[in-house]
DNA sequence: ATGCCGTGGAAACCACGA
């Protein structure tokens, strides 16, 4: 079984781009963050003739996640992370996909910091970590997996000393992330590709895709039994550099068994 | 060191992203 996850920046902006690859690379089940677009205005029809059932969890002009699966409709098991109820950020949905629980998430930015958008990411962090802990608990293989707005170690971006007081770097963040895999969790990637440099999002501007200056932020957490059944993971990267792309590539993984 | 590009929404600019 094959699950991707893709920050389309802006779904119906990019919706082409979307439909391309999902009919070249045919995944599973994909996870989609920043649709930016609301609840109604999500391109359910194109992505139907596509091959895939959805769930989405929309907000107008920002954020917004779905599921994608292509056999049957994602079971939903809940919108939004517990923890506060003054939080209306579409960020996170979670569905029940081939027996697999599958959490979407779009972690925030957390830019500037310090500031209240970096207090909301850390908030943000702690409570990703206190549900993936049930999650974990639960004992259902798991799959936690989107924009996590982090770059877990300097390998993870293209020159670290810019990027030590930014909110997607600094070490509070990292000491977060690291925090949450310690858990019991493995990054897949970093898993089969323990060395080498795997970026998913390059900057628009000052032709970042054409240098690789990129960063590594999208990522997939796996639970132990889900660890085990990992036979490959990749980045998209040619699918960065497709006129109209988004800024990030998608990222997937494979998992044996249907 | 930097939002220099890009999207969405509202209003011909602004918020936001990483």
């Amino acid at each position: 079984m094959k699950i991707a996850t893709y920050n389309v920046n802006g779904i119906n902006g990019h919706l082409a781009i979307l439909l391309r690859w999902l009919s070249e690379t045919a995944p599973d089940v994909v996870c989609l963050q920043e649709l930016k677009a609301p609840q109604e205005k999500f391109p359910e029809e194109a992505v139907k003739e596509a091959g895939y059932h959805a769930i989405w969890h929309g907000q107008k002009s920002w954020n917004g996640v779905a599921i994608l699966a292509r056999n049957a409709p994602p079971k939903e098991i809940r919108r939004g992370l517990p923890g506060d109820e003054e939080d209306v950020h579409s960020r996170y949905i979670e569905a029940m996909v081939n027996g697999i629980v599958i959490g979407c998430l779009y972690l925030p930015n957390g830019n500037p910091a310090p500031g209240p958008k970096f207090d909301y990411k850390l908030r943000w962090m702690e409570r990703l970590t206190e549900h993936a802990a049930g999650l974990l608990k639960s004992g259902k293989p798991v799959v936690l997996t989107g924009d996590y707005n982090v770059m877990p170690t300097e390998k993870d971006v293209y020159k670290p000393e810019r990027w030590v007081d930014d909110a997607l770097f600094r070490p509070e963040v990292r000491a977060a992330f690291h925090n949450l895999v310690e858990q019991g969790w493995t990054d897949a990637l970093r898993k089969l590709y323990p060395d080498e440099t795997i970026y998913t999002f390059w900057d628009y501007f000052r032709n970042a895709y054409g240098r690789n200056a990129g960063l590594r932020i999208d990522h997939f957490l796996l639970s132990p039994q889900l660890e085990k059944k990992l036979t490959a993971a990749g980045v998209d990267k040619l699918v960065r550099g497709w006129e109209k792309s988004s800024d990030h590539a998608p990222v997937w993984i494979e998992l044996a068994g249907k």
